[in-house]
DNA sequence: TTGTAGGCGTTATCAA
DNA sequence: TTGATAACGCCTACAA
């Protein structure tokens, strides 16, 4: 059906191996070249990308894993993963594990037998045994968001320690004492690290921590609900609350909207990264910001970089700065 | 590196077709098919889809294209075309256009040439032409919630005027009689069947149209934010406006917020799209709810039935039925 | 049931 | 610069 090298040849009276060899950018007499190139729209010839993949073992795709489809952090990365990746002829397959650690490693395997070029990885539950082993085979793989323990390879995070510091710093300096924080999973990387900043930026203020002020949800939006409730049922509630990612705001604000709290007057609100969010739940919402964009390039062109060999500084670790985007759904408590 | 069939062939002892029959189904002798398994597991052996692929001249692939990544609608629809697809062995490419209808030529031609089996795409442009190049060429074509004119192609939408004209009914029936709508952009399929929705239940109503309540966005949260600012400052604003698309109802909600419009009471407002932003806006949105799952569901379905070859009732054309989610956000203007 | 051999569309080596 | 030819890993008549 569609035109080969073969036919390119036949129509210029040149030989496959030349045909070839034009494609690939080698020299070819003018004379020919123009040949070639008048073959080519009139055959309407497409390289087979299938053959020369086989010859090359080259698939000129990424595989892209993420925890979840219907989540902007991740889509919004992707996009910019994909942005990057098609300007260097990459195509990228997608898959989410629908945050189930099992999926998660047979969507992996999927990709791996798919024979991607390389992986690009938001990783979840105990896949560091699988990665590993695809390492060793040297196939380029990048991990976004979360590190994994004990697997030694090209990371690219957010500071999100200094996130939460910040968070709360901007809380505390404006008086406020009692700060709950609605926290996701244990098993979560951003999740623990998000915690340590909570933790550290008290310590720095020589402040104690209530315990029972330390709601851990699901980073889903159901928990972030239930959580904030707990939070208000609480004897003495908070004055302020952080809350750790997106969704959990999300579920956060609707029980604020349900129970009739007054932002920022009953409760200050510190939540997580959507813009749109921020703008459509009165007052604004104060937010800590990831740099999603960011992230997708840096991911891409590390992944990038490996497949072409160059292995400066490997396992390279990127920390990107967050940004807290001040509106009005904090209090200040002073004077 | 990686181990072939020749290596499970020496391995067994066997020839490359017999290990090529049992792979593909056929029948070995018990003996020889317990040799087999146990090669492949030795060698850890996997099909090389490549190789297959060429041979074949398949590539278990479908490509899918949407206008932008960071668009809940689009990518949850994506998130079930996917699940679908990996179930029945298939991987999906992804990529957007960005709403660019250049880009969207870009990558469809980029598709093509991956040699995907099949592709889903929710067109924009003008890419008919392209299209029907493609379906002479029997590559399965599916388009998603967005029609083309003149393209005989499988198409799956969603009911989008009966969504309107249930949205403005209910407005209606509920005493509201200038009421206002936020529309797409003329080139846009859905958007078009939008406004049909809202004029033909005014005629059915004996209503007259005010042009000026008519407002034309670009389906992004700031047309929705200009459109609504606009609504309100007219002489006589509507007593309730419809939001025919996710992002303008957040950039109407945004406007409602910084006018500080009070919800329904000087406004009723119905939206589109979104459960969680129904929920998180005081008071709870009434809005229209597309089945997302389903139409992925659907598209992905079909153009796995294509592929196999099943041509049965071509070209098919599925409208689905869209939700109208009540809530508090519309006053009841009667008595 | 099993094996032989040719071919899928490229790339790459080596002569010419 | 060009061309003949052997791979790449798999599938599939056809023959044994």
């Amino acid at each position: 059906m569609a035109a080969t090298i073969k036919d390119v040849a036949k129509y210029t009276g040149l030989s496959i191996a030349t045909i070839s060899k034009y494609l690939n950018g080698g020299n070819v007499l003018e004379e020919n070249r123009k040949l070639i190139e008048e073959a080519i729209r009139a055959l309407d010839f497409k390289v087979n990308e299938i053959a020369r993949g086989l010859k090359t073992n080259k698939t000129m795709t990424i595989g892209v894993l993420i925890p979840d489809f219907n989540n902007l952090f991740f889509t919004t990365i992707v996009s910019n993963i994909e942005n990057v990746l098609i300007k260097n002829g990459y195509s990228t397959i997608l898959c989410d594990y629908k945050n189930d650690i099992e999926l998660e490693k047979e969507k992996f395997n999927f990709l791996v037998n798919k024979q991607v070029d390389g992986i690009i990885i938001i990783p979840q539950g105990d896949i560091g045994g699988y990665i590993k082993e695809q390492l060793k085979k040297n196939i380029p793989l990048v991990l976004v968001d979360r590190a994994l323990e004990d697997v030694e390879c090209d990371t690219i995070l957010v500071d999100n320690m200094n996130a939460s510091y910040n968070a709360v710093e901007h809380l505390i300096t404006r008086g406020h004492r009692r700060i709950g924080i609605i926290r996701g999973p244990d098993n979560i990387f951003t999740s623990i690290e998000r915690l340590k900043g909570y933790i550290r930026v008290h310590k720095d203020y020589s402040m104690k921590i209530d315990e029972s002020l330390v709601k851990k949800g699901d980073n889903d939006v159901e928990s972030g609900y239930r959580c904030l409730n707990e939070l208000m049922e609480m004897d003495v509630p908070p004055t302020a609350v952080y809350i750790t990612n997106y969704e959990m705001t999300l579920g956060a604000i609707m029980a604020i909207n349900e129970r009739n709290v007054k932002v920022p007057d009953d409760l200050s609100v510190i939540g997580f990264d959507n813009l749109h969010i921020a703008r459509i739940v009165k007052p604004p919402l104060t937010i800590v910001v990831q740099p999603m964009e960011q992230i997708g390039e840096v991911a891409a062109n590390t992944v990038l970089k490996r497949i072409k060999g160059d292995m400066s500084n490997y396992p390279s670790m990127v920390r990107l700065k967050t940004e807290l985007m001040i509106n009005q759904s904090v209090k200040d408590l002073r004077g």
